[in-house]
DNA sequence: GAAATTTTTTCAAACGTTTGCATTCAATAT
DNA sequence: ATATTGAATGCAAACGTTTGAAAAAATTTC
């Protein structure tokens, strides 16, 4: 008994004994179906649970309403946060969304491209993984932007393409995280930095290293480490941090996790925060407000923007011919907490 | 120009003078394809980008190499962790995953999976909202199932469905913190509940509930309090319990989020962690190691869930026609740190 | 050089649905 | 009775690909 097979709209005419048509049009709505027709055919497609094979229609009107997310990884705040803003607003618009990650590998986003492609995605959004960023690849995403769907960079980008983007304003982020603790009085700032290469470390590290030359402070090269990411990566950069003759008297970490892997080493050392050390995170990500101390951060509107990212898409979809890609740079906030507070 | 219209393989054969079917083969290296068709084919296909249509295969072999992954939310730790081990198992395998979050809603609920089986996707993973759970409802799910679509659950499970499930020993790991607690020698021990009627919430109350009797330690009613797994719901409840006239010695939250807000009612209130007050989460999520003091709690295997939920999967796919659906639960599995260890 | 064989290519159907146009049939108007 | 209308339904093509069977072309054999 092949019971699993589902019932299609033949099945229905064989046992109106009509064409499938007039089946078709009866489930539709169609004015010109007998009412009765309609009515008959309806109740029988419910009862036996009918439902439209859309991988036709996608075949016929070229049209598959789903779309791609291609991401380097989902187990970060800050990411799902973006995924679930694109979702906020493609979800209700009926999009589905296949998201593929990278694991920040080239070979598995070409390969996630490639695919998409060829499931005739209508629109995908990509934060490039950092291999593609360091290899300077860019063929793959020629493939796309020749078929003309839409792409969309999320954050990592690359400046060599005509296409939208939305990102957070992370220069600026990072240099008012740095002037805060310069005006609270903090001397020594060290910054752990994120991996080299990425628009994201390198725009906070510039915002970093430009706001202490504005303030004519020394930019000291062993004050400078690089971190990962992950809490884990932050721990022997801190310890090495503080183990210096000079040590730093605060330290601003490329995002909140490593914030608060720099917070438990010195706390472990015996310093006081933020009298000992001030500290300042990024993302805003809701486990900093309540470490303890609370982390100062800069607030990064990742479900923002996801749903920017999904109006760029819209526009550009919408949008008729000579279609001009548009930038969307969302700001980034100081979000002023404890562990910076020294008074 | 219709540069955009993707080059179909009738594109091809008219360049050639062929029929389809020839580029087809061609294409798919057929042996009874003359060896120079073969390689011009080949080569003039690369040159123009061609890109098989899955869309028009996924019709006729009634495979769409697609699968469902419907879940409340993607913003904790835990659930990315699943659905990261879904992607290890089932990407490489060419599956794609398309991640519809339901936001604890019922009918986003429904409609996600409608949608799928519309979309004729492959399988199902599935972890109910709790808006579903409440109301008791599942005749979305006969739908599923009637289709013979293979659907495995996730942790929220229904007892009634003939289906594969996947869990963690939510009871067991509970039971382990509370007695690890008692062990060390607190005595009042107060547990933030998740909410009421998730499975989760209620096999870790019942693992509380249970350790409590099995050491004749009185059950206060006073000491058990709803939360909603993150940490801002737990400052209230938290400070509630801290203000009682006899208040807790130590604290079982239903997650780390949970036990991360408490840790920090609990530091403001001047409270010294262990010494004071013994503190235990469930998850170990990345934070939990880097707290200060760092977090006692209870693993909960997510990425193997998710592989272990595809390896279920894989079993029903392949299986005979007669599928038993198996239950698969992982073990939890305490994870000591400073926040309970007064000595 | 014709027959037999092998190699290569084409035909046609199939997957499930929609839709413009043609057709049927009954009812109304002349 | 016939032409005219209108309502309801059917036909056929289309979307892009694969595949068994048939046909055509090239090669070998005698």
């Amino acid at each position: 008994m092949n019971s699993s097979r589902p019932v299609t709209i033949k099945d229905i005419a064989r046992r109106f004994r009509c064409s499938p048509s007039t089946v078709s049009r009866a489930l539709n709505d169609h004015p010109a179906i007998n009412e009765d027709t309609r009515k008959n055919i309806q109740e029988y497609a419910k009862e036996v649970g009918y439902q439209r094979n859309e991988v036709s229609l996608s075949l016929l009107n070229k049209k598959t309403a789903s779309l791609g997310v291609v991401v380097p990884t989902i187990s970060n705040y800050y990411e799902t946060a973006v995924i679930e803003g694109l979702h906020t607003v493609l979800q209700p618009m009926g999009y589905t969304l296949n998201i593929c990650v990278t694991n920040e590998s080239y070979l598995l986003e070409k390969e996630s491209l490639s695919k998409l492609l060829s499931n005739r995605t209508e629109g995908i959004f990509l934060s490039v993984s950092q291999e593609t960023y360091d290899a300077g690849y860019y063929e793959h995403l020629e493939n796309v932007i020749q078929r003309k769907t839409p792409l969309i960079f999320i954050d990592r980008e690359y400046e060599d393409f005509e296409t939208s983007r939305a990102t957070v304003d992370d220069y600026h982020g990072a240099f008012a995280a740095v002037e805060h603790l310069i005006s609270i009085g903090y001397k020594q700032i060290a910054h752990l930095k994120g991996p080299n290469g990425l628009t994201v470390s390198e725009q906070r590290f510039k915002g970093y290293i430009n706001c202490l030359k504005k303030y004519n402070m020394p930019i000291r090269e062993d004050l400078i480490l690089n971190t990962n990411f992950n809490v884990e990566s932050a721990i022997l950069p801190t310890k090495r941090l503080l183990e210096l003759a000079s040590p730093p008297d605060a330290i601003f970490g490329v995002n909140d996790q490593v914030a608060i892997g720099a917070m438990r080493v010195a706390k472990d050392k015996g310093l006081r925060i933020p009298q000992d050390i001030g500290l300042v995170g990024f993302d805003n990500s809701p486990i900093s407000a309540y470490t303890f101390p609370s982390l100062t951060t800069v607030h990064r509107p990742g479900r923002k923007i996801g749903m920017e990212a999904s109006r760029l898409f819209l526009n550009q979809l919408n949008g008729s011919g000579d279609f001009a890609p548009e930038s969307i740079v969302l700001p980034s906030e100081l979000v002023i907490r404890e562990s910076s507070l020294r008074i």
